[in-house]
DNA sequence: TTGACATATAGATATATGTCTATACGATTG
DNA sequence: CAATCGTATAGACATATATCTATATGTCAA
């Protein structure tokens, strides 16, 4: 159903994990949902929570994170499927050699 | 022999491949060995020989490309080995369900 | 040694980005 | 409806970065 395949932008995917408190919040949020303000918890108050939401922002866009409204919270949680996908063509673009032909993922 | 494990630094990896030009360029040197005025070349003159020196030296501290110098030339190449170990460290952070512990590389 | 060539470094500049404060927006509750 | 709570947006600002030109460094050849 809704399983919006995702479309790989190796630029888009690189910045967005290229800085260390995006990468502390993804590290928060593999394998669990939080809310915004659980995120701003989650580094310890060493950002605030607009900054925190500019940063899910970002991950969003780069489908990175799925994101489920709650009330007034906004849950969000790292798409490992979606982060796997990007991996795999990154080693397709840049390390053809040792890259895996995934024939098809699990249809 | 010398070859020297790499230091995974998942931040500066990722800022590696955060830019346009330093993709195409490891796609140039994907499997390739150019020296830098090959590699200007190789990107149709849109960015002038110090530029690309620059870039080049990005990609060598993030220890993605190899550098053999011959004459007064340096010639570079993507090293595959360390991209993949570092997509495989990406995983193991971010999407541990789907990551393959990998035992041991092949010795 | 001198000149030419290949590359790296220095310095300048414009744009991109991470961060903050202040505030707007949207949902819930009294 | 009004107050409140959670989150997003706007605007400002400082730092980082991509790029250029000019020049230094290093290597070879005559």
């Amino acid at each position: 159903m809704s399983e919006q395949k995702i479309t790989f932008e190796p630029v888009i995917f690189a910045k967005a994990l290229a800085d260390d408190t995006r990468q502390e919040i993804m590290k928060n949020l593999c394998c669990e949902w939080l809310n915004v303000s659980e995120v701003v918890e989650s580094l310890g108050g060493s950002v605030s929570q607009p900054t925190v939401s500019h940063h899910l922002k970002l991950l969003e866009e780069a489908q990175l994170v799925d994101v489920r409204q709650e009330g007034r919270q906004r849950y969000y949680t790292l798409n490992e499927e979606n982060f796997t996908v990007c991996c795999g063509q990154l080693m397709a673009n840049f390390a053809p050699t040792y890259a895996s032909t995934p024939a098809d993922p699990t249809p």
